[in-house]
DNA sequence: CGCGACGTTGAACTCAGTCAAAGTTAGTGG
DNA sequence: CCACTAACTTTGACTGAGTTCAACGTCGCG
């Protein structure tokens, strides 16, 4: 049973914006169904088209890229009210695979029907070319984490990162929140060795930092990661439009 | 004296798409002049709006964001054709710096009428969204190369990609282009040190992969940097919008 | 119970960073 | 025309964070 998305549990967040009566028919209409997919489907693939667009409703996912070595990028962490498909919506193939790491429930949108959001509804247009800048920022930021942080550093902004959305999200109860993936998957997120992931991660348990086990991530000592990221630790994520 | 959009010396070129004569008409009336600045001069700051939009006309710049601790991660270079502040047009405010590393020309377009392009002109919204996707999937690979790469390799892609937009802008003779930046940029490009990147060009020279030395970079053996970097050595690039 | 996926640990090695200093070049002003 | 400076490049020596290799441990599942 799909839910409508007058009812949607994701918009009503103060993460999302709000959404205007004729944006919300719009988007009624614009999403033909919901898809639900088990753990490990991927839903997009690097070099295919796709015929459909989706936004995550439930569950974590992962986008990546493979490289010619067989070794992974990860690109970034999908969760809750996360847009999926936009390189194939206007480049015609993706350029990396999304992959749900957990089972995914999904909006899923016609890509045909992308032009008419475009000629129809120029406030969705502009929203999308915002999700689009939005992901921009954060590649850069990456970018930044990698060409300039040590492990532990990197790590502890990844946390952090994870911890902001997934605040968000109301998904964080007491700094504890799920986190479903592989140590293997941060790994290649953060451009270290398994291995070394594996140790750096002890350190900062033994360390009271963080602990990271059985798919649950707590902050054990706030300021200190944050003090160790170079982040403030007084942060609040900018409203986003949900599509 | 500005260029009339009807003679853009770039939009002959085969790198950028054609425009209908609505779209032209559209961009005669975006554009509000034509800006030239000095090598040095800062186009957009970090954390800063900015009244305006540009186009690169000619000349050459560096896109970075500056650290906490001082660093800089340069994110892109900017050539000829390239749009700046889509960031600032959509989210208020920008995430990097651009500066101009040469001195440039470029095209001024009004921030506040970004909007009635998205009311007006469903196809031009439509072509910046395309480049920001495109810009998304250009950070991607960066990322993946900050992750996965020697330094020899990444000095090795970062030459064949700028030899490829070079190569589409009419930039390259001989397999040798103006690259008239510092190894320090291209060490914060590459998440490199100084040190290490000068000594990687070295060996590189003296291996004869290829040379980079007075503003100018010469490929001496394609097949090689192409091995090296994991690259194609048959690629060209998807003809894009021009903004 | 045995297999596969994932996590943990130790040892050896190496690529790249850091430090420190010298060389090169272009520009400036006396 | 030459001393002087500032920005950039080059070089050598040393160091260490992170990789690689190779096991072993643990847990859930068919």
């Amino acid at each position: 049973m799909a839910t409508d998305c007058r009812n949607c549990p994701l918009r009503p967040r103060p993460l999302f914006d709000d959404m205007s009566e004729s944006e919300l028919a719009f988007m009624r209409n614009f999403k033909t169904g919901e898809l639900e997919v088990e753990a490990g489907a991927q839903l997009m693939m690097e070099g295919a088209n796709a015929p459909h667009l989706y936004t995550a409703l439930e569950g974590q996912g992962l986008r990546y890229k493979t490289l010619e070595t067989g070794e992974r990028q990860v690109i970034n962490f999908v969760l809750p009210g996360d847009f999926i498909g936009l390189q194939a919506g206007v480049m015609n193939v993706m350029y990396h695979t999304v992959e749900a790491t957990t089972r995914m429930r999904l909006c899923v949108f016609n890509r045909a029907a992308l032009w008419s959001l475009f000629e129809e509804q120029p406030e969705r247009a502009y929203d999308l070319t915002w999700l689009s800048a939005v992901e921009e920022r954060f590649l850069g930021e990456s970018l930044a984490m990698l060409g300039h942080m040590s492990a532990e550093q990197r790590i502890a902004r990844a946390f952090l990162r994870l911890q902001d959305r997934g605040t968000a999200l109301g998904m964080v109860k007491n700094r504890e929140m799920p986190l479903p993936y592989r140590q293997q998957d941060l790994a290649d997120a953060l451009g270290l060795s398994l291995v070394h992931t594996n140790k750096t991660l002890k350190s900062m348990r033994e360390r009271g930092l963080a602990d990271w086990r059985g798919g649950s991530m707590k902050i054990l000592d706030y300021s200190g990661l944050c003090e160790l990221a170079e982040m403030e630790e007084d942060r609040s994520l900018t409203p986003r439009p949900l599509i």
